[in-house]
RNA sequence: GCCGGUGUAGCUCAGGUGGUUAGAGCGACGGUCUCAUAAUCCGUAGGUCGCAGGUUCGAGUCCUGCCGCCGGCACCA
């Protein structure tokens, strides 16, 4: 039976970093397991989503073209994963030529099956999530990132996904397995339950995209095409539908929502089940490029090994949830679980049989309650690895190391070595045995997660049979041939010490630095604006805005709003002015009285849950954090303009 | 504001349908063996199980209220 799974197609604005890695390990991880548990064939597809103005400007802004750009982009990830050793299949680009073809016939399919219409929207878009904010006013920033929506009216194809409200209901009501983990399903199911709007699936004007048949000016929405390119990837094999997506949280809606609707339009069979992972935040703080605090994996493999990254992201992390990195944290558990664990157990282990049975494994049937231990510990990770749960299976496996450790101690081969009674030298042929297979079915184990470091251990061990083509009857005991030479000993994982850190700390900034170098714009264009960043402007532009001191006269939550908070702000004038402000959450109202702050006299008014604002108060804010607001160390008299 | 989740030893977390002294791993401390990567193994850790009530012979385990944290939606920057 075949197994199909996907990572996400990740999007090329910025390099691989942690959190992309991460989805790709565990597809890796998936994969290789899914072959162990006997699918046949199993294939895993990854890839690069390069359409959108957002990705043209970049390109702009880089001076090259988007076909440049996106190649450049889409060969880093490349090089990142081969680097990274993933071991995928099919790497999709949504520019390849072949993926037309299939978004194209997506379309029509929908199109003749009654769920495309023609219909005109204007409204606010912004640039760079690809996404169209449908209650927000000229000029609001976007919900997602906070940067300027644009006006854009267009004449665009419609999909109507408002006909799937109670089919979608249905399928994740009937299907628990569609959607994990359980919390997410409840929240799409929420999120449908409130009704959904018709999505617009085209754009005009955007020469980079895939072109709509007939249209020859509309382009294919990002999200249309993105997704399909699941299919495309695998349309001359013909194995969809996929078994599995793996995506993170960010992407949930897109893949549980529109997704499934777009398939059933089109009459096509859906994936099997798509599985929301968390985010990995660095130390407690969500990773992003405005905090500058995003990691990438290359340095982190370098100094520990990729292998060592993998299992800690898988270990420390539970599959599903948000979770930590931190580099103290992976010195730590390295150095608890790799070396002390498992590195350390296959060189005592292999060291004695080299030196009591001249490296041959010898004959014996094992320790029966270990064999029964062993047993138990394949059932339970089948259990957890197959409920995607790789902490649990990982946490299940490293209890039987624990057992072997404790097994060895109380057996002392080293004793029964220097007594030659048969009963003594048939005993330690017992305890050698039980060690090493264990140790076997452990390594075995170990592979899908560590495939490297289980390579290394299986070969020391004298298999003959390539780790690769081990399948879940593997894990039985008494598989380890008696008369088996054991291979060269050598430590697997060495202990780290505190460089460790210091040398990923060095590594990082300087893979920092080759990207900013990689995706700068080329010195010799003229710097165009990239999004994020401004452009110049005159004096006479920034004289327009007319900034004050002014001071909080009185401030009071606005009810039934988190974020609102009605303010009172003397600038100098008759009266107060009135504004309402978002920045509830940084500063309690008591807090701000009498408070001097910098105010934008001049803005248009808004009405903000009923209360008219009159102007706005300056703050600088970061991406994910609390907004600061703007003040003065001097004193300064209120109504003061700023220039 | 609405919906959902969650709050247990320094850290990460287990603790179906309520029942004797609340557990594990890591870290820390003490001890031990010597095959091994100063590893292993053994022992110790006295934690108001968020707070306050309630139901019950008996509650981390059920109910109510409150507080904190997280997520989704709304709202918003």
């Amino acid at each position: 039976m075949k197994y199909y799974l996907t990572t996400p197609i990740y999007y090329v604005n910025a390099a691989p970093h942690i959190g992309t890695a991460y989805s790709t390990f565990v597809a890796d991880l998936v994969k290789r397991f899914k072959k162990m548990e006997g699918f046949h064939p199993v294939v895993l597809t990854t890839g690069s989503d390069e359409h959108s103005r957002n990705v043209e400007r970049a390109a702009k802004a880089a001076n090259l073209s988007p076909q440049d750009y996106t190649a450049k982009m889409s060969a880093e990830f490349k090089n990142q994963w081969k680097h990274l050793g993933i071991d995928y299949d099919h790497f999709i680009r949504t520019s390849d030529p072949q993926h037309q073809e299939t978004v194209r016939d997506l379309f029509e399919r929908c199109r003749r099956n009654g769920y495309i219409y023609k219909g005109a929207y204007t409204g606010q878009y912004c640039v760079n999530d690809e996404l169209y904010v449908n209650e927000a006013q000229p000029g609001d920033p976007c919900p997602e990132c906070g940067r300027p929506t644009e006006t854009v009216t267009e004449e665009n194809y419609f999909f109507k996904l408002s006909a799937f409200q109670d089919r979608l209901l249905e399928l994740y009501e009937k299907d628990p397995e569609f959607l994990k983990p359980d919390h997410r399903r409840n929240e799409i199911k929420s999120f449908v339950a409130q009704g959904l709007n018709d999505l617009s699936i085209t754009r005009t004007n955007i020469p980079w995209g895939i072109p709509v048949p007939v249209e020859g000016h509309h382009v294919f929405y990002v999200w249309f095409d993105a997704l399909i390119s699941y299919m495309t990837a695998v349309k001359a094999e013909h194995l969809w539908p996929a078994d599995l997506h793996l995506i993170g949280k960010d992407i949930l809606r897109f893949h549980a929502v529109y997704w499934p609707a777009f398939l059933m339009a089109a009459d096509l069979p859906l994936p099997k089940k798509v599985f929301a992972h968390g985010w990995i935040l660095f130390e407690e703080n969500k990773m992003s490029k405005s905090r500058g605090n995003v990691l990438h994996p290359g340095p982190i493999a370098d100094v520990v090994g990729i292998d060592a990254l993998r299992y800690f992201l898988l270990r420390e992390v539970t599959f599903g949830q948000d979770g930590s990195f931190a580099y103290d944290a992976l010195v730590q558990r390295y150095n608890a679980d790799l070396a002390n664990g498992l590195g350390n157990l296959a060189s005592r282990t292999l060291t004695m049989i080299n030196q009591y049975r001249d490296g041959r494994i010898p004959d014996s049937a094992g320790a029966g309650h270990i064999a029964d231990a062993a047993k138990e510990t394949t059932e339970q990770a089948l259990e957890a690895f197959d409920a995607f749960n790789f902490s649990k299976g990982l946490e299940v496996i490293w209890g039987l190391i624990s057992i072997i450790d404790k097994f060895i101690v109380e057996r002392a081969p080293w004793q029964l070595a220097k007594d030659q009674e048969s009963h003594s030298q048939k005993l330690l042929d017992e305890t050698l045995y039980t060690a090493a297979e264990a140790l076997r079915i452990v390594c075995a184990w170990v592979y899908p997660v560590m495939p490297e470091s289980a390579r290394k251990i299986w070969s020391q061990l004298g298999m003959p049979q390539p780790i690769e083509s081990i399948t879940v009857a593997d894990l039985h005991w008494g598989r380890l041939a008696a008369g088996q030479k054991v291979g060269t000993v050598s430590g697997v994982f060495p202990r780290l010490d505190s460089k460790a850190i210091e040398k990923m700390l060095e590594l990082e900034a300087a893979e920092r630095e080759r990207l900013a170098a990689l995706f700068a714009p080329a010195t010799a264009a003229p710097a165009a604006p990239a999004p994020g960043e401004s452009a110049k402007i005159s004096i006479d532009d920034f004289a327009k805005v007319d900034l004050r001191v002014g001071q909080v006269v009185s401030a009071e939550r606005v009810k039934g709003a988190d974020k609102l908070l009605h303010l009172k702000v003397d600038i100098g004038e008759a009266e107060p002015r009135t504004l309402v402000a978002g920045i509830a959450e940084a500063y309690p109202p008591e807090q701000l009285l009498g408070r001097k702050v910098v105010i934008v006299a001049n803005l248009q008014p808004r009405k903000l849950r009923g209360i008219e604002s009159n102007g706005m108060i300056v703050a600088a804010s970061v991406e994910g954090g609390k907004p600061v607001l703007a003040g003065f160390l001097e004193d300064i008299p209120i109504g003061a303009r700023l220039k």
